[in-house]
DNA sequence: CCTACCGATCGGTAGG
DNA sequence: CCTACCGATCGGTAGG
């Protein structure tokens, strides 16, 4: 049945993709063979071939996967219409827990995103800026003094980067996981915003 | 005069140094043949090898010295004997400046320390324990009610993530530069140790 | 300090 | 004629 075949065809490749990105994230991109994303999925090279075109088409998948789900989890709340504080501790929250859940695809983006081609990069950034903008938004509705200053989107770059640094420190395995972490970090950020003094002030 | 060929010997370390951090910052470790960093130097590649053992000793120099720099800007600050609050904005302030000058270091630091030997990970790992240690200290001698808790150490990385995801945003010939920056993220996390929730209170 | 190489391994593909 | 896959090996290049 068609049908049947496909569906274990899709299947294939998600493997493959959950596996290269593992190796891709323990060991960078130009340092992983595609013998060793074979192995780890016990397939043949050129059955690996079979499914992915390239190496470049497996990071490009991993990345292009991962930002899509950011971009939807953006959509999510927005739908939500939450009042300004609330969207933006959800935003906050629901990040830190997607990224706990996709710390190896999140990994392959950062650091693996220079391999690939020039419009695949562009097109994985344009995402990235619209969810970055998403977040600056909700930041200038919580305190729309920031509208006028420069300072919105150097905020959110912090809070990003408490985001994004966290997989380097959070061992999964420890007692402290992203989801004891998702509320202090909304914590954290929401007492900094209200202190930090806006130049014209 | 061998005094003389010491100090050229030293500063060509030095050029290579430099060159291999850049190219290993915007290519990757094992992205980066030691061909090109050779004629980024304009020396032929046997030529680099007599002033390097491997492509690994390279990058293990270019991690050493930079959390050797760290260190001991952590050093300068203790010694100064700053009150609590003064000091933990010292840190933040002179870390972020720092930051600024060695983007490339950095990023090796960051992003390749895994292609490294085992023991020389380790050496650097526990220089970076002592830094993070010295940061959390200082956390805790303004917001004493953090040491029954274990907030303090994730909060230190919470700070550290600001600090260490800046070189991907901040453009250095930007209009806003980590001068601007160092004091802005210094506010943003004392308005945050102030407002976070410590269980238990 | 150069040209000329090495053992091995890379990403990708041939025929069957 | 299709798919799914194999053993073997391609042309180039890596670190040394």
């Amino acid at each position: 049945m068609a049908r049947g075949r496909a569906s274990t065809f899709d299947a294939q490749r998600e493997e493959i993709l959950a596996q290269a990105a593992r190796l891709f994230a323990a060991q960078g991109f130009v340092g992983t063979s595609m013998n060793e994303v074979a192995e780890a999925c016990k397939l043949s090279k050129p059955t690996l071939y079979h499914y992915f075109r390239d190496k470049h088409e497996l990071a490009m998948q991993i990345c292009e996967s991962h930002v899509a789900r950011l971009a939807a989890l953006v959509d999510e709340v927005k739908a939500e219409q939450l009042a300004p504080r609330e969207q933006l501790r959800a935003l906050i929250e629901r990040f830190v827990r997607e990224y706990g859940l996709a710390q190896d695809a999140h990994r392959v983006l950062t650091e693996d995103v220079k391999f690939l081609a020039e419009a695949d990069r562009e097109r994985l950034l344009d995402v990235q800026r619209s969810v970055v903008a998403a977040f600056a938004d909700s930041l200038v509705a919580v305190r729309p003094e920031l509208n006028a200053s420069t300072l919105a989107k150097p905020l959110t770059m912090l809070l990003f980067g408490m985001i994004n640094w966290m997989h380097t420190w959070l061992r999964p395995e420890g007692e402290l996981g992203h989801e004891t972490m998702a509320p202090l970090v909304a914590d954290l950020f929401f007492g900094g915003i209200a202190a930090v003094q806006i130049s014209g002030d």
